[in-house]
DNA sequence: TCGACGATGTTCT
DNA sequence: GAACATCGTCGAA
C-alpha cells in the first residue's frame, strides 16, 4: 500500500477521507469514552460508509469524478492493492509468529526492541510504532509481577496463557498496560514505549480524546511514551486481553528494518514497582539508548555503561 | 525540565 | 478497604 502523507488522515480505500465529514468516528469520540466503545463506534460508522459508497457509486460518479485531484476525489480506478483485503495479506509478509514469542521473558524483552507494532483500527485504517522499550517480568518468583507465587486470577490469566498472548489489565482505574506472555509459567513481557512510525495524526487524536480540550499539543515523540499512552494511541483495551498476537488480525507484530545495536540497549530497573524489594532493583527494563520516544531515562545506568566500555 | 499531587475504579486480601 | 507495572497539570527553577 502507498505510504500516506504524514500529515494526511487516514482513509478508508475507496471512501472519503477522514476528517473531513460527519463521517469521521473520531468527530463523534466523546471525552470518557472507551476504545471499546470506540471500536463499536467505528464499525457503525463504517456500515454506513459503505452504504454511502454505493450510493454514491450509482447516483454521484460524475461528481466526484469532477474533483479531479481533490483529495476527497476517489481513486479513478481502485488498485487491488487499495483494498483492505489486499493490503492485510500484503503488509503480513514480514509478520512475526509464534516461534517468535517462544523465548524466555529477558530474552523476549531484548528481541522486541526494534520490531514493528501494527494496529488495524475497525474501519480499517493502520498505526504502526517501533518498539523501543519493554520490561520484563518473570513469574512465580518475581515480586514485582501479577503472576509472583503462581498467583493466577481471572484477571491474569492470560500471563499463564500460551507465548504471544496478549495480558490487558487496566491501571489506576483509568488506564490500560498491555503485556504479551513469554515463556515460562506467569511470564511475561510489558511494552512500555513505541517510536511512532505511521498513523501519527490518527494516534494523535486517539490520544486527545482521553485529554482535556484545553490540553496543548503532543509531540511526536509524546504519543506512545508510557505504557498507557501507547494503549491509547493504538485504541488498545481490555477487549483486546487474551487474544494471540500471532494470529490476531487486528493486531500484530513485524520484523523491524532495524535491530538496535547490542551496546545502545540499556538494562535499568523497573518502573513503578517500589513495593517488590530486591526486585526492584533488577535490570529487567530495556530500551534503545538515545531514543526521544523512552519514556524514562536512566541517566545513572547509561553513565555505568558508558564507564565500563 | 523536574517534582508534587490529584484523578480514578478495578482487583485483591 | 488498601493498593496500584500511570498520566496530566501546575508551579518552581
Amino acid at each position: 500500500m502507498p505510504a500516506l502523507p504524514s500529515a494526511a488522515l487516514p482513509c478508508v480505500p475507496g471512501l472519503p477521507r477522514l476528517g473531513c465529514s460527519t463521517i469521521n468516528p473520531l468527530l463523534h469520540f466523546q471525552k470518557g469514552m472507551s476504545a471499546f466503545k470506540m471500536a463499536q463506534l467505528c464499525k457503525t460508522i463504517l456500515r454506513k460508509k459503505r452504504r454511502l459508497s454505493e450510493s454514491q457509486a450509482t447516483q454521484s460518479q460524475p461528481k466526484l469524478e469532477s474533483l479531479g485531484d481533490h483529495p476527497l476525489a476517489l481513486p479513478q480506478s481502485p488498485a487491488p492493492e487499495y483494498s483492505i483485503y489486499f493490503s492485510h495479506q500484503k503488509s503480513n509478509s514480514s509478520r512475526l509468529g509464534p516461534e517468535f514469542f517462544d523465548q524466555p521473558a529477558i530474552t523476549l524483552a531484548r528481541a522486541f526492541l526494534g520490531q514493528i507494532l501494527v494496529r488495524r483500527l475497525p474501519d480499517g485504517t493502520k498505526v504502526r510504532g517501533r518498539v523501543v522499550e519493554t520490561e520484563a517480568y518473570l513469574g512465580s518468583e518475581d515480586e514485582a509481577a501479577h503472576s509472583k507465587g503462581g498467583r493466577q486470577t481471572p484477571r491474569n490469566k492470560g500471563m499463564f496463557m500460551k507465548p504471544g498472548t496478549l495480558y490487558v489489565y487496566i491501571i489506576y482505574g483509568m488506564y490500560f498496560c498491555m503485556n504479551v506472555s513469554s515463556q515460562g509459567e506467569g511470564a511475561c513481557i510489558l511494552l512500555r514505549s513505541l517510536e511512532p512510525v505511521e498513523g501519527l495524526e490518527m494516534m494523535r487524536q486517539l490520544r486527545n480524546a482521553h485529554r482535556k480540550g484545553t490540553a496543548r499539543a503532543l509531540k511526536d515523540r509524546e504519543l506512545c511514551n508510557g505504557p498507557s499512552k501507547l494503549c491509547q494511541a493504538l485504541a488498545i483495551d481490555k477487549s483486546f486481553d487474551q487474544r494471540d498476537l500471532a494470529e490476531e488480525e487486528a493486531i500484530w507484530l513485524e520484523q523491524g528494518p532495524e535491530r538496535p545495536e547490542e551496546h545502545t540497549v540499556v538494562a535499568a530497573p523497573r518502573i513503578g514497582i517500589n513495593y517488590a524489594g530486591e526486585w526492584a532493583l533488577k535490570p529487567l527494563r530495556f530500551y534503545i539508548q538515545g531514543n526521544p520516544s523512552v519514556s524514562v531515562v536512566d541517566r545513572k545506568v547509561e553513565q555505568e555503561m558508558q564507564a565500563s566500555s
